[in-house]
DNA sequence: TCGGGGTCGATACAGTGTATCGCTATGAGA
DNA sequence: TCTCATAGCGATACACTGTATCGACCCCGA
């Protein structure tokens, strides 16, 4: 062998920490979606093989866990926002942006209780937000309704988003767009009240449905809130 | 080779059709969780080779349609309840019970548009009850936030179940449960209001918390109900 | 310089979804 | 009834997955 067919040395592995794990999980899921998050192909961004990312991670759902609790830094407020309603809003919404931004986010989400620094950060930010306005179960209460309604309106943005996209742009064509099948479907006259609804329902873009939805949410949490901030 | 250690005949291959497929699906899932299904084992249960599936499905993912659509019959009421909030209210508490029974759907739901039979025959059933109600958006976004919180609680309730039956029968003791990581970062002080309402709250067993947020969501669409029933 | 211990990661394994294509079994034509 | 073509089925093969195992290497103490 000469140095002319010397393969090419490979390059310095770099030194790991969870850190950089999780970033490459991350820019990988980004890329191609929750499926191209592989041990091996996040090692391979790394210069390493695969087994040196067991020294970090006891299994590959706690690198999901740790990507999960990396992109939620993202949903927490800069600021304060004024009062308990303006907070819970802007959670929301900015949960609604990290989804969009990390559409993967959208299949773990819910899946497992969150328990990372940036999970409990945001579950404590809205808490404090409600902090005194009710009883604890209430704001408790409060707080998981929130959160059930985000994450499965988000659940539902991000899978007709897919859809959408996978059966080439169509936007409002519902029938047109998911084959013939569903225009048979509602042919048959079995889905009476749901072929009125989508022959006469508007067009509205997600995310007035997702903050339309978000309102009326927060308008039955006020209901349940005693002590209105003076 | 004599008759004595000729192997076994094989059973008769079973005719498939995919009802017959997506019932052994259905009971891989319900008896190992999601991750049990893979279509050599479901061609197993039915005494044949992997590939003789691909005669009635196209993709795995068609295969999770059909499980979702086949289990989604369990939802629909058997008789027409009364107004449209007993109908809302059924319809959210069968969808409970169908995914306690099989809680792999809670990984489903919400991932996909549910353009199956069934699916399509629930939101019938919901659409049908809100008709004339209001105008026909108000309708739909009704419809749409209450089932985007019951995919979300549902989600969060399966989410906990699995956690508590992982770190072993761990009630309310959320901290201790999840090791003492959870409880280090209570301590830390970064959290006051959390470790207040983990503290201060009561233990609700988790079809109450369901059935309150419920109802929150439910009395938020009847304010938007411009014209109640008679 | 030698020996021992501890860790790191290459190899191996059992399993996955699905493309390919040789075989078989059927049906038509003579 | 015999022959041949064809169409579909499903065994085999492939690329890839997560992770257990364990041999080799390196560093430190003697």
């Amino acid at each position: 062998m000469t140095v002319w067919d010397r393969p090419e040395p490979p390059p310095p592995p770099v030194p790991l920490d969870r850190e950089r794990i999780v970033a490459a999980a991350v820019a990988l899921a980004d890329e191609g979606g929750l499926t191209a998050v592989s041990l091996r192909k996040v090692a391979a961004r790394l210069n390493a093989g695969p087994m040196r990312l067991y020294g970090h991670l006891s299994t590959k759902d706690e690198l999901f866990d740790l990507m999960v609790d990396a992109v939620q830094a993202e949903i927490l407020p800069d600021t304060q926002p004024g009062d308990w309603r303006e907070t819970l809003r802007v959670v929301a919404h900015r949960t609604r942006r990290t989804v969009l931004r990390h559409e993967w986010l959208a299949d773990l989400l819910g899946g497992r209780p969150t328990l990372g620094p940036n999970g409990l950060a945001v579950t404590e930010t809205q808490l404090a937000a409600l902090d005194g306005l009710a009883d604890t179960d209430t704001v408790l209460r409060a707080v998981e309704t929130v959160g059930a309604y985000v994450i499965g309106a988000l659940r539902r943005e991000v899978a007709n988003l897919r859809a959408e996209r996978a059966t080439g742009l169509s936007k409002r064509d519902w029938q047109r767009a998911h084959g013939p099948h569903v225009t048979r479907m509602l042919a048959t006259g079995r889905f009476p009240a749901l072929a009125r609804a989508v022959h006469d329902g508007t067009e509205v873009d997600a995310e007035t449905s997702f903050t339309t939805g978000l309102d009326w949410v927060l308008d039955a949490v006020a209901t349940r809130l005693p002590r209105p901030p003076a």
